[in-house]
DNA sequence: TCAAGATGCTAATTCGAATTATTACTGGGT
DNA sequence: ACCCAGTAATAATTCGAATTAGCATCTTGA
């Protein structure tokens, strides 16, 4: 198998030295650099006749950047049963990475413990991206903490508390997203509301929560929260607007109520929040919010190059779309 | 921004050299090396604290390996038009990359000319990784054949004809597929059939036309091949029993069929080869076979293990499971 | 005719990690 | 005192390309 030729190799096949062949390839032609035309043309001729590329590798240790960006996730993201939720995010982050022009790097090598990957292990490939972004529904407080501790430029899709120190995210911005919805429905006549999900654990489940909260606090109106609920519980409680955190519970209410012959949103309105960690049936529409996931993951890589340049902590939240279901009314 | 931690800052924070750090990462302990325990606990010590990792692209440059093994596609793989594609090759790959404890990098910074991404330019990071597994319905022969010419460890997914030398690949034998499914309807007393598709073009289409042949000749039935045929054609000419490269196109025929009041499989058999070029209806249940991605997946990164510890040049057809449908009769 | 300036190129160093050759030290045996 | 063996670590070099400082050589102008 032929050796691959170097710039020495051709160097020495044009009469020069290395570095005039480094000069040439690089059209360099800043002060101070100097080359005949004649000179030139000879070390393009070979480069010309030999086909000779630059090993790319050579060429990146020379920077600091290795223009490689890692996604983590917990779990392997191609199974299909996981590709629905992880796909969005992945096709910003793709988007965005052939924009800045990095690679992208999945650590499939994070050795799984009890079906989770772990970020750190007694041999954290982790830094091998020059920075990274985190991507799942929850993310092991304690990786986070690590993660500011030890300074790896990371960017995590979805808000997340400051775990010693605050921690660089884009996330979506569920708190206003709620409130509006219960804006509408209170506009539209609606005064008792329940909110079905455990609204608690993940920041994206708290966040869901707090805006409920605020909304029926600002508008004086009954709001109660049940981290799961039957339709005879909600119905008995005289709500007649519920907020779903999932979005299959939603569509199971709706269906609940339909099969009894309660009209949806005519008896019931159901409010759907967007999270979908089962998959739900597709023949419901539930009004609602749509989470901007493949904007997140586009800001999130944005982000993450803000990090690697500037060295700052960018938090932002972007806004959910809302949903024109059938479901409220 | 904190730079990126290097031996020689280990060293320094133990107190020893920065070979000493080396010789202890990698663990060496052949015959002339030697390191007091005391001393590589320490050094372990501050590795562990900061959680080095070696850079991998100064490591690439001196050895050949970084367990990283790069997927090429001449597009992103997950816009969700694509993803049902790719996704469940994907999935085999990042299964068996995980097995053998590589990580998976996606060659998203090659930038796309026309739409398309191109292996090879001025500065292609191909080789940024170990070994690289080609992943597309159709590779440019060019890229091929420098592949090959270059000695660039890769390994195809789906059978490729020589390009300036064997080209390593893990396909689906998609010749004794289709032959088996001429058979069958044989058996049932077809014996007039259509092949509708392409048949020429990528290897894929071009063995299944291949294996069609082989098998009207073989049982001396009566075969004709057409790319695309309207319904009236097929049956003007007195076909029975239609296969489909593309499985929409087969979907639609059984469709066209029973609008005008035929029945599958009762006038008319329509068989499927796999090809998903486009989406299909799914309430139609085509006879035919299913095309193992998920494990052509698995294999080609196996494969291309292969490649990176032997130098050879291993070439494999999987078989195609067949699939009961409701169109054979 | 010789200093000043321009021109054209190269030697040497750098990047980060791996490897080989070599040094420094200790203790035991004679 | 001296040699040898064993141990522990380091200096120096390598990979391929990029970069900088600097060395020749050649012009000019006074």
């Amino acid at each position: 198998m032929a050796k691959r030729l170097t710039q020495q190799d051709i160097a020495r096949m044009a009469g020069v030295s290395q570095a005039t062949v480094s000069l040439v390839l690089n059209n360099r032609t800043d002060s101070g650099v100097r080359i005949a035309d004649e000179t030139r043309a000879r070390v393009l001729e070979v480069i010309r006749r030999t086909g000779y590329v630059a090993n790319p590798i050579a060429r990146r240790l020379h920077d600091q950047r290795n223009r490689i960006l890692g996604v983590f996730t917990y779990e392997a993201v191609f199974p299909s049963t996981r590709a629905d939720f992880y796909q969005p995010f992945l096709e910003g982050i793709e988007e965005q990475a052939e924009e800045v022009g990095c690679d992208l790097l999945l650590f499939t090598s994070a050795k799984a413990t009890e079906g989770k990957r772990r970020i750190f292990s007694d041999d954290s490939r982790i830094r091998l991206a020059d920075g990274c972004v985190l991507l799942g529904r929850s993310i092991d407080r304690d990786d986070l903490a690590q993660l500011v501790a030890e300074a790896i430029p990371f960017v995590s899709i979805g808000r997340r508390d400051d775990a010693g120190g605050p921690v660089p995210h884009v996330g979506a911005d569920y708190v206003s997203a709620v409130r509006n919805l219960v804006d509408r429905a209170v506009a539209l006549g609606h005064r008792e509301f329940a909110y079905v999900g455990a609204g608690t654990g993940a920041e994206s489940s708290a966040d869901r929560l707090r805006g409920f909260k605020q909304a029926v606090a600002a508008h004086g109106v009954q709001g109660t929260h049940v981290s799961f609920a039957g339709l005879d519980q909600l119905l008995g409680a005289g709500v007649t607007c519920v907020l779903a955190e999932e979005v299959s519970d939603g569509a199971a209410l709706v269906l609940a109520a339909r099969e009894r012959g309660l009209s949806v949103p005519g008896d019931l309105s159901v409010l759907s929040l967007g999270a979908a960690t089962r998959p739900a049936p597709d023949d419901v529409v539930l009004t609602g919010f749509r989470i901007p996931r493949r904007e997140m993951g586009r800001r999130a890589v944005q982000a993450l190059t803000e990090v690697l340049e500037h060295g700052t902590t960018p938090r932002e939240l972007l806004a959910c779309e809302f949903v024109e279901g059938t479901t409220l009314g």
